[in-house]
RNA sequence: CGGGAUGUGGCGCAGCUUGGUAGCGCACCUGCUUUGGGAGCAGGGGGUCGCCGGUUCAAAUCCGGCCAUCCCGACCA
């Protein structure tokens, strides 16, 4: 490619609206540009980089037996209806209407078209199978974010493996494991492997690979001293020793005039309740039905824990009016003391403890000397709580770190959720019908080419790893009008496209300051630069964009010497 | 959905308080000079001032409504 014929609108100056590095840097070298929040073209420079990223994908899913499909994007409604997911995904599908009235969604993922096409699977002699596409998929997202890290239209590789049963998902799982592994590897990314929640996709297992960065949106706990990591969704910490009072406790109803929240309380009854000898009792709608849910006075729930805990669809705080309605107090002095007749959830960290003080349900009155297996009528135990830093790691004990990361891979152990839905069923050698056993697999490919950038750039742009890069040389002629230096970097250039080389021509008759900042804005990792004064010594410059170091060259082994950087 | 902010040539911004000819830098076009780190001079092109309505002799500017975009939060496979 030659330069001063490629459409690379770089801009000298950050984009107003640009915060996160890689949404400021893909933007001014010309890779994206935003056409409405949350949607973005894809210029030749960003379509060359995520197609490398795609290449490097269909690569590995290859090798572990993936084959290609493409699904439509546009699906019925009616598949959507069958599986639930219809709604249960709520605002966050697209959803439109043909001219014959019938319904259609865009593609969030695809399990239900996936598992319709793995009806015609006719026999457990055919498992299994890996299917993949990389596609467009949709989703209304409340609020997209940082360029293309949180988008609403986007490329996805989605694959889904097909077995007989668990221990063929579990392969199928770590074979999908290892090809991640590969496939963050080769495109430069430092992706690490987490616990995760399967949130509303629903299935046994799921694991997530992160990218550390202060751009991410997830937040993930590590053991510095052991190998225990996972998202703050799913994390667990060691329980902090609390020693209760011996004795049987005395179950007392006390007036707390006044006293609404578990400082205050604390405050005023300090060898009572501190609060972690405090209940904090919480009213949520699950589907609907009031639930309480009960955690120590120190700890904060995690609502997404509870959703796992409970399997539920729809969640949300119970109003005031609600809460009055039903327990007859306000928030502030409410608990769980001998309530019946609504479902009680409680957090692991509550189980066996005694001489707790919780609220009595009755407006300033509490009651101290609670022992939670005695007065309370738990119906279902969970980890529901926060994990806080600092917290003894759940299997060495040393002390916990949160940071935050970029999910750019999420693989899941669906089970037979969508196969039985759909009808996929294969048949075993006692002619017995089961159905398939799925798992599946996604990768975000921009939002994986934003994290390279947030992990790989300077004060001056982009550091793209040569695998992913959209050009791996640039050629900076530097005078275009000195028929020496253009013709010897014209010989060069022909030399480097047939050595297969994935060069650039800068041919532009422009000023070496400006060639310099383009190049290193849209981050080619090597930069060879022609000029009058190194040609009449018979060498070229070559620039390591990242670390920015030079060596001189003699014209005649660039060739050779890039062949063997590049390797 | 709650809070905050911003919408003025392709990009970055000023002008709005106090209504009266739409302006600056970059980019772009032409010419000359220049050429190893974002050049100089001269000339030139390009804007429904987010949209709708109102006030006024007159609205980028004042008032009302709406829309869009960004940030924080909620939410989020």
């Amino acid at each position: 490619m030659r330069w001063s014929q490629a459409f690379i609108p770089t801009l000298r100056e950050d984009p107003a609206e640009a915060e996160a590095a890689s949404h400021r840097l893909l933007t001014r070298g010309g890779f994206i540009r935003q056409l409405s929040a949350g949607h973005y073209s894809m210029l030749p420079l960003g379509q060359r980089v995520r197609a490398r990223i795609g290449r490097i994908i269909r690569r590995e899913m290859d090798a572990i037996g993936g084959q290609q499909f493409h699904l439509p994007a546009l699906i019925p409604g009616e598949l959507w209806k069958r599986s639930g997911r219809w709604d249960l995904v709520g605002e966050e599908l697209f959803r439109l209407v043909d001219r014959k009235a019938a319904d259609f969604v865009l593609g969030f993922t695809h399990e239900e078209v996936f598992a319709h096409l793995a009806t015609e699977v006719p026999s457990y002699r055919d498992l299994p199978q890996i299917w993949y596409q990389i596609q467009t998929k949709f989703r209304d997202e409340p609020r997209p974010k940082g360029g293309v890290l949180r988008v609403r239209e986007f490329t996805m590789k989605d694959s889904y493996s097909l077995d007989v049963d668990t221990a063929g998902l579990d392969a199928a799982f770590d074979l999908h494991h290892g090809a991640y592994r590969r496939i963050f590897g080769a495109i430069g990314l430092e992706a690490i492997d987490v616990e995760a929640s399967s949130g509303a996709m629903g299935g046994t297992k799921s694991v997530e690979f992160v990218v550390r960065s202060p751009a991410g949106e997830d937040w993930i706990v590590t053991c510095p001293k052991c190998d225990y990591r996972a998202n703050l969704e799913r994390a667990v910490s060691a329980p902090s020793p609390i020693r209760d009072p011996a004795g049987e406790a005395k179950l007392e109803r006390f007036p707390t005039p006044g006293i609404k929240t578990i400082a205050a309380l604390a405050e005023s009854f300090p060898n009572d309740a501190p609060p972690e000898r405090q209940i904090k009792t919480l009213v949520y709608l699950l589907d609907g039905a009031l639930t309480l849910v009960l955690v120590r006075g120190d700890h904060e729930l995690l609502e997404q824990k509870l959703v796992d805990a409970t399997g539920a669809a729809n969640l949300r705080p119970a109003t005031a009016a609600e809460i009055r309605s039903a327990l007859g107090a306000d928030p502030g002095s409410l608990g769980a003391v001998n309530v019946t007749g609504y479902q009680i959830i409680a957090d692991n960290e509550l189980s066996g403890r005694s001489h707790l003080v919780t609220g009595a349900n009755q407006d300033d009155f509490h009651y101290r000397g609670v022992d939670v297996g005695r007065d309370i009528a738990v119906g279902k135990w969970a980890s529901l709580r926060t994990t806080k830093a600092g917290e003894p790691c759940i299997r060495c004990g040393s002390s916990i770190e949160i940071w935050k990361g970029i999910e750019v891979g999420h693989i899941f152990k669906l089970g037979t959720k969508y196969s039985k839905v759909m009808g996929a069923l294969v048949q075993d050698d006692d002619g017995q019908s089961h159905p398939i056993v799925m798992g599946s697999y996604g990768i975000g490919l921009e939002r994986a080419m934003a994290a390279v950038v947030e992990a790989n750039h300077d004060e001056r742009g982009i550091i793209w790893p040569p695998s992913i890069a959209p050009y791996q040389v640039v050629l900076t002629v530097l005078r275009v009008d000195d028929p020496d230096t253009m013709s010897a970097g014209e010989r060069l250039y022909a030399n480097l496209l047939d050595r297969g080389v994935d060069v650039i021509l800068d041919d532009r008759d422009e000023r070496p300051g400006v060639k310099f900042a383009d190049a290193e804005l849209i981050g080619i990792p090597y930069r060879v630069t022609i000029g009058p004064k190194g040609l009449r010594a018979g060498k070229a410059e070559l620039t390591t964009r990242r670390g920015l170091s030079t060596e001189e060259v003699e014209l005649g082994a660039l060739g050779s010497r890039l062949a063997e950087l590049l390797s």
